[in-house]
DNA sequence: AACTCGGGGCA
DNA sequence: TGCCCAGAGTT
């Protein structure tokens, strides 16, 4: 396991090859911002895009999902995939953001994780990337790329993998962090074919020396 | 813990 | 054409 000098020399590395990792989904306010990420469960940011751009025109307030039928909210976003479910979750998002939240997107990951659609990966992205709270989103990048380097056990749970990135990464850095590490596991650090041989973090990494060895 | 939901992208 | 990608909800 990584102390946090070695995870903190990661993260650093990880920087320099990300510079300016951040949210890639398309929005101007928290209420888009959920619609986008809720969106995009399974499916990739540039998919998303593509559908909330005109999906944002539209629609602009939670009123304005629950106007039309279901049916025709799914097929708006019926190109992205899961499309029945994540309709219905986004209608039943929109009426408790009416009658519990005055229409109004809730600040922390408690209460984002009670609406619908809204899982804890969900919950972080949006309290951390529209209102500034600290939290890591663990999505699968995340997951790999930890276990591989060896922030957390291998067979950590998802929970797990967020509690030991809380406890050993600074509190100011946790929003930042996810953001390094999914661009890290996305474009570098792939599940398939990782880039171990060009990887600045390949001296530390326990996983990318098991590899190098292997080959 | 395992299963289901569903498309687009790409070889 | 078939494999790969990416979370939430339910049982």
């Amino acid at each position: 396991m990584l102390n946090k000098k070695q995870i903190r020399y990661c993260l650093d590395e990880i920087a320099k090859m990300f510079p300016n990792a951040e949210c890639e989904l398309e929005h101007a306010n928290p209420f888009e911002l959920v619609i986008a990420v809720v969106l995009s469960a399974q499916c990739t940011d540039a998919l998303v895009n593509k559908v909330t751009k005109d999906l944002f025109k539209k629609y602009q307030t939670p009123e304005d999902y629950l106007q039309v039928p279901l049916e025709e909210l799914q097929n708006d976003i019926k190109s992205i995939g899961l499309f029945r479910n994540k309709a219905k979750n986004i209608q039943k998002l929109c009426k408790s953001l009416i009658e519990e939240y005055g229409g109004e997107v809730p600040h922390s990951k408690e209460e984002l994780i009670k609406l619908a659609g809204v899982g804890r990966k969900t919950a972080n992205v949006v309290a951390s990337v529209a209102f500034g709270e600290p939290a890591i989103a663990v999505d699968t990048h995340v997951e790999r790329v930890s276990k591989r380097l060896g922030i957390c056990k291998w067979k950590d749970s998802v929970l797990e993998v967020e509690e030991t990135l809380m406890k050993k990464v600074p509190k100011e850095e946790w929003s930042v962090t996810h953001h390094r590490l999914i661009f890290f596991g996305r474009y570098h650090c792939k599940a398939k074919n990782p880039n171990c041989p060009e990887c600045p973090l390949l001296d530390i990494c326990r996983e990318g020396q098991k590899r190098m060895k292997d080959r």
